[in-house]
RNA sequence: GGCAGCGUAGCUCAGGGGCAGAGCAGUCGGCUCAUAAUCGACGGGUCGGAGGUUCGAAUCCUCCCGCUGCUACCA
């Protein structure tokens, strides 16, 4: 009963290297999910890239003197280095700067305006005639209307946090050049929102097994009715309108072009493939099931605006689009809390980390506080506590001390086990209902949950070593150590399959220990027992211990 | 301002009409295979406050207090 999951995890904006708050939000929730399901059976694609447009990019270019391409390209290999070293495994992992993807959006963009669900019209932007540019709405700062605040962004006062449009700031200023801008019409095409209102509430209403933060959210928005929005601005970054009436310094904007990225990576893994009609399986199959992993700030365009655009191209296109089956929407994960950011240079920087620590310690940890239901923190301290309590303590320290036990008292060999007894039969059979258990758990995106599963059941396998004594029994009583400790390896290599998605490096490391020769998928998501007499390889800790000093290292390069 | 969420043990948090839970920290004991790891026991809470619904409320409703997020351009 294989199934097929499309996996689109979101783009990160190009303007610093990837954190741990975008891991612990979208990468790492998707890959555990895209890790489960291979080791089902089932047939995944997942996909992300480098969103190299953006605000923030220009933002980051102006301030280093560079192009926008040359900042989109550093943080593109940055971001690469990253997920390869966390062990994130993507299908593709592309950019928003090739050309099938301009190809894709200009499609999608010329069926939209044939169907009229783009339309032109005008809006009025502030303009500064001494720099001679429209300006976006944080490049402009103020007197706020609400509060007399005189130092407000265009985009939101951060005295009293009213969010407002540029062009209501009292005494309004160029951020660039201190002008007064002038507000001037602009013309630009936007995005027939509104007529989709009910379709898309009738298809969100449907969603019951959505968490209720993002449903209620998204329920909200459109109970208060989706206002038309421009999806073009007066930029010289970003992919060009295909239509050449506006002339050459409009852009499509990111909010609408990025989500289109998860359709034209689709198609450039397919021609990769050398199977270019492969995306179809994904898009239009209806048997497959879509999932977006994204933070909270990300619900409106994963449950709103992108359905939309998806149900008018899948009309306009005569075969429907697959809309997202779940958009299991994260929380944020602070920092020793404070908001993580990147523009301002506060957060745990993946690169930082990659040969300094086990990317699986660094998976369990951010594991174990993904913000599923709430904000979370990540805390040095907490992560060296949690693992050297948990990690190493339950999970890794019942590995080696089974395998040592073993390797130096059974020739390093999977012991002859006899005829298992009630006790032994009954540990197994709970890991096999565990491995349901957390197999439902990661099915509903409950990751939390499905590694808590897990690590109850390490502790019940300790607990059974502990009982059953083999390092006792084995002067005068052989056969039910070697009864005890054959039960033991065939948990943990229960364990194993169950440890397997969040913990993959370790897991495979495991795997080696106790005498495979393939490669752990082959298991699939089942405890199979080793064969007695099985050859193993001598064990190593599977995880290092970690020095409580290092927290307040880390505290203090975080600090400085 | 609007919308939403949170407030539960010293700490981090789960639970969500039917006897208040877990991990860590603390105390005591067992074991000595294991990275001083592990296993067991114990102590510890007016479930933010006040009302209401109910046979029964941590859970549902109302109000209040405190914190947080989102509000459509930084996951």
């Amino acid at each position: 009963m294989n199934e097929t999951i499309f996996i689109g995890v979101a783009w990160p904006y190009a303007n610093g290297h990837l954190h741990q708050g975008q891991v612990v939000g979208t990468f790492l929730p998707a890959d555990i999910f895209a890790r489960f399901h291979r080791q089902r059976g089932d047939r995944v694609l997942m996909v992300s890239g480098t969103d190299q447009h953006g605000t923030p990019v220009t933002v980051r270019a102006e301030q280093e003197g560079r192009t926008p391409q040359e900042i989109a390209d550093e943080f593109h290999q940055s971001f690469l280095r990253s997920l390869d070293w966390l062990g994130i495994t993507m299908d593709l992992f592309t950019t928003t700067g090739t050309e099938n993807h301009r190809d894709v959006v200009h499609d999608i963009f010329l069926r939209l305006r044939e169907k009229g669900d783009i339309f032109k019209d005008t809006m009025v932007m502030p303009y500064c005639p001494n720099d001679e540019r429209f300006l976006p709405d944080r490049y402009v700062e103020g007197t706020c209307p609400n509060c007399g605040y005189e130092e407000a962004r265009g985009d939101e006062c951060e005295n009293c946090d009213h969010s407002m449009d540029a062009i209501e700031l009292i005494n309004p200023r160029c951020k660039l050049c201190g002008t007064t801008p002038e507000p001037r019409e602009s013309e630009h095409y936007f995005l027939r929102l509104s007529a989709y209102n009910d379709k898309v509430k009738d298809w969100v209403s449907k969603q019951e097994h959505w968490r209720p933060y993002v449903s209620s959210f998204t329920l909200g928005v459109l109970n208060a009715g989706l206002k038309d929005r421009a999806i073009t601005r007066d930029l010289e970054w970003g992919i060009i309108v295909p239509t050449d009436d506006m002339g050459p310094e409009k852009r499509i904007y990111v909010w609408f072009e990025n989500v289109i990225g998860y359709l034209s990576a689709a198609k450039e893994w397919a021609e990769a493939q050398g199977e270019p009609e492969a995306w179809r399986d994904f898009w239009q199959n209806r048997e497959c099931r879509s999932y977006y992993f994204v933070g909270k700030d990300n619900i409106f365009f994963h449950t709103m605006s992108w359905p939309m655009a998806l149900m008018a191209y899948g009309d306009a296109d005569g075969k429907p689009m697959n809309l997202a089956y779940d958009v299991p929407a994260n929380h944020f994960n602070n920092v020793a809390g404070r908001k993580a950011s990147t523009s301002r240079n506060q957060a745990i920087w993946i690169n930082d980390l990659i040969d300094r620590y086990d990317p699986d310690q660094i998976r369990y940890y951010l594991c174990a506080t993904m913000p599923e239901t709430s904000d979370s923190d990540f805390t040095w301290k907490d992560f060296v506590a949690r693992n050297n309590n948990e990690l190493v303590a339950t999970w890794g320290n019942l590995v080696h001390r089974a395998l040592t036990l073993t390797y130096r008292n059974f020739d390093g060999k999977v012991p002859e086990p006899g005829e298992l007894d009630d006790r032994c039969q009954n540990l197994l059979r709970d890991i096999e209902d565990g491995l349901a258990s957390i197999d439902e758990q990661i099915g509903l995106c409950h990751f939390r949950a499905g590694l808590a599963t897990a690590m109850s059941l390490a502790q019940e396998t300790n607990k059974f070593l502990d009982e059953t004594a083999p390092w006792k029994a084995l002067p005068d009583d052989r056969p039910s150590a070697a009864r005890s400790l054959y039960t033991v390896l065939c948990a943990i290599n229960g364990l194993k399959v169950a440890f397997s998605p969040y913990l993959p490096f370790s897991a495979e490391r495991l795997h080696g220990y106790l005498g495979f020769e393939t490669r752990l998928a082959e298991d699939g998501w089942q405890l199979i027992r080793p064969p007695a007499g099985q050859q193993l390889l001598e064990p190593q800790p599977l995880f290092a211990k970690l020095d409580v000093e290092i927290a307040e290292e880390e505290e203090e390069r975080l600090a400085s």
